[in-house]
DNA sequence: CCGCGATAGGTAGAATATCTACACATCACG
DNA sequence: CGTGATGTGTAGATATTCTACCTATCGCGG
């Protein structure tokens, strides 16, 4: 699904501060590999979500033992989130009332 | 939403042939204005359409006495739609599980 | 009669998002 | 020693959509 992925790595950030391996690995496990977020648009949503404020970075260490960065949500992180999952909700009850014919 | 337009489209047309002003026409108002169909958006998806055999178009006389091209969807064009549908709401549901926590 | 909004079709170019395909590095395991 | 998993990242292509135009006809109010 297009234009998902800002709204899918926030919420699960709402679970906690998170490496982008780990933000990708836990979106394909919990949709069940349904949607599987490719590298070449983790980094460059994460940056994006960075540069917009709605999330913050640092260096830590995963629990191998490897280098990764770590992101956090922010407060204005979270009230984007609220906006994206009110606009989903509302442009999918718009196509449902399209599609389920009348 | 981004990647449905061609299924809401395709979804009116199921209705009846109709003109690509008509069809923007019809999914805004079913959709109570939520989506809206840019003509830049609109026309070139119509195209894609066509040119992937999903629908044909004929040129035809509005109910307004104007000149117009009416498409109708093909046996391709249904045969699509379900896919998109089903694919669609697939990603849906894989969606809302990352959502809805776990 | 004249202008304007609605109807109807269309294009050009920019912006955006995503994907494919790399490159790099470390670690564990066989 | 090689391969797969872990981890970050970039370059370039592709696709979709949007903004902003252009054209043309019709009906209506002033």
């Amino acid at each position: 699904m297009k234009g998902t992925l800002d709204m899918l790595i926030l919420q699960t950030l709402t679970l906690q501060p998170q490496h982008g391996y780990a933000i990708a690995q836990h979106i394909e496990k919990l949709s069940e590999d349904v949607l599987s977020i490719e590298q070449g648009s983790l980094y460059p949503a994460l940056e994006r979500l960075q540069k917009k404020g709605w999330v913050t970075s640092k260096w830590g260490e995963s629990p191998t033992g490897r280098r990764a960065r770590y992101y956090t949500i922010s407060a204005s992180g979270r009230k984007q989130l609220g906006k994206e999952i009110s606009s989903f909700e509302r442009a999918l009850l718009a196509i449902h009332r399209v599609m389920k014919h009348a």
